[in-house]
RNA sequence: GCCCUCGUAGUCCAAUGGAUAGAAUGUCUCCCUCCGAAGGAGAAGGUGCAGGUUCGAUUCCUGCCGAGGGCACCA
């Protein structure tokens, strides 16, 4: 049990009635834990916080197992902080070296949930919206495992319909064999398939939807090498549209539809009723010309999902995606998600010398993802998605990002582990004696073993809440710590128990970070 | 017009309704005979505007200002 544990169980003791006791770690106090119970407290007993704080401080330190709390004390206007002795903290270490690669894992999720993400149309390269996307789910489908949840991460590939057999068509207009036109894909990438394969192309002209498929499936390989090989963003399955047209999906979608009498027919269309979830108006499944819709084949593609056991769906998407919501949430509770959750991320500003610089896929004006990947390294352009909110409409400047990689907080983070390796690799990992690590008593070891010991709930709360960034802020948190530790505490120069302690406080660091590193999809250098 | 997201140090970003709003970067001052200085200590610098809710608001509500996105029998 952990120290946080048990002080919930001691506060469930004295102050009955408070289910939800909030217990955080304060900034700045100086005390390992506190809780502010006592304000709520107060507004349901119509009493004084600050006196019910002070009367919970007592009872609190009087009903701890001996030798648990070194001071529990009121403070400000009803806030209960609680100082713990060494010796209760710094037993938490020894869970750390129980567990290893295992510390942080939890049961918070038993669902089997899809996690659905990137599934850009192969139609050309990805864009850094795209990129934040893919980092996104990669490591939200990490944490979620983490945390108990059998997880797919999945990319759903349109690789039939209207955008492939425009891109058939763009390719064909490329070497001038049709009239160009505005709504055709236009960058270098377009016009360099079309060179190298200039015959096929001419043999083809007139498929263009089978021109567009074979190029599509060119474009996609480039997907993969550049998500997979190059930025380690690993799918376990990618999805094809097509199949699940030839599977028939999108029809048993509907015949599921009718059956539960959300679909009506008007104006010669087939519509499914998504005003009853909420949506601003219903969506055409059918068109009148007997055409299943796009949102169709989605719904085939769900009732897929559904199909093959999963309880839980998440799909992260771009913010021109955001008017997909409501239908699509729709249609996940129609086929039977017990859980079912869209992430919008938010646009990427492109900016250049302080001037703003439109992005057109269409137009190919556009810095790829794996321009960014290539230019800055894998682990910086994680990290530098992964540590801002995904609701945050960033600023970047490729210019900035490159002079920024070399400062990266990426490299802050990892040079705590390398230093950390350092040490242990001088000084031989130390012998973990649980008896000596009370002696790990001031103010810095204390800061570190309780940041360590963070690392569960941060997890946790990560697989609950979905802001990954969280993670990002941790690991620079957890860093800085460290390095504060290192400055102000000897190792090698100390008396064996101390030294012993310190060292399996190292120890205990480096699995954390390693942890973390893994989580994150961040590689563990053991030089730098 | 309606809907969504965002507005926080010079800059780029954090902050389950909590205490003195945090990092990074940039600027300034210190610290390498000492476990790796890609480090540490310190200084200056911020919640768009106006109300409201309450013990307490960057956070919730209303209005305004500003930015981005979405509002097809397209995908």
């Amino acid at each position: 049990m952990s120290a946080k544990d048990t002080i919930l169980k001691i506060l469930k003791k004295i102050a009955p009635g408070s289910d939800e006791v909030d217990i955080y770690v304060p900034e700045n106090q100086g005390a390992h834990y506190a809780t502010n119970i006592a304000f709520r407290l107060a507004k349901e007993q119509g009493k004084n916080p600050a006196a019910i704080a002070a009367a919970l401080a007592r009872d609190a330190k009087e009903s701890a197992p001996a030798g648990f709390f070194a001071k529990v004390e009121a403070a400000g206007p009803g806030f209960v902080n609680f100082y713990l002795t060494p010796a209760a903290l710094n037993a938490g270490l020894l869970l750390i070296f129980k567990e290893k690669g295992k510390f942080g894992a939890g049961k918070s999720r038993k669902d089997k949930v899809q996690v659905e993400f990137v599934s850009a149309n192969p139609t050309g390269p990805l864009t850094l919206a795209n990129g934040r996307g893919g980092f996104l789910g990669d490591v939200l489908g990490n944490v979620l495992k983490l945390s108990g949840a059998k997880v797919e991460k999945e990319y759903y590939v349109n690789d039939t319909g209207h955008q492939v057999l425009t891109l058939g068509r763009s390719i064909a207009a490329a070497l001038g064999l049709i009239p160009d036109e505005e709504a055709f894909y236009k960058g270098d990438y377009v016009k360099e398939w079309a060179r190298r394969h200039s015959a096929l192309v001419k043999k083809m002209q007139n498929k263009p939807m089978a021109l567009g498929e074979r190029a599509a499936k060119d474009f996609l390989g480039l997907i993969k090498t550049a998500v997979g090989k190059k930025a380690g963003i690993k799918f376990d399955r990618f999805t094809s549209e097509k199949a699940i047209h030839a599977a028939k999906l999108p029809q048993r979608a509907l015949q599921l539809f009718r059956k539960g009498g959300w679909v009506y027919e008007s104006e010669g269309a087939v519509w499914l009723k998504t005003t009853a979830f909420g949506d601003d108006k219903d969506r055409v499944l059918v068109t009148s010309e007997k055409l299943p819709t796009y949102f169709l084949a989605d719904a085939g593609h769900y009732l897929e999902t559904k199909k093959r056991g999963f309880d839980a769906k998440i799909n992260i998407l771009g913010p021109d995606h955001y008017g997909y919501v409501k239908r699509i949430q729709a249609v996940a509770k129609i086929v039977g998600f017990k859980r079912s959750e869209v992430v919008i991320t938010q646009v990427i500003r492109l900016m250049k010398n302080g001037q703003e610089f439109k992005m057109s896929k269409r137009k190919g004006e556009f810095v790829t993802f794996e321009d960014l990947v290539s230019e800055v390294g894998a682990d910086v352009a994680r990290f530098f998605f992964l540590m801002i909110s995904p609701t945050t409409h960033m600023d970047f400047d490729m210019g900035l990002a490159k002079e920024r990689s070399a400062k990266n907080p990426v490299y802050y983070v990892q040079y705590a582990y390398v230093r950390a390796k350092g040490i242990l690799r001088k000084a031989g990992a130390g012998k973990m004696v649980p008896k000596t690590l009370a002696l790990l008593d001031t103010a810095e070891d204390q800061r570190l073993v309780r940041q360590l010991l963070e690392f569960p709930s941060v997890i946790e709360a990560t697989a609950r809440d979905y802001q990954v960034h969280r993670l990002a802020r941790y690991g620079l948190d957890l860093a800085k710590d460290f390095q504060q530790f290192y400055e102000k505490e000897h190792i090698m120069g100390e008396a064996k128990d101390i030294k012993n302690a310190r060292l399996a406080l190292v120890q205990a660091t480096a699995i954390v970070l390693q942890n973390l590193f893994a989580v994150l999809g961040i590689s563990a250098p053991s030089k730098m």
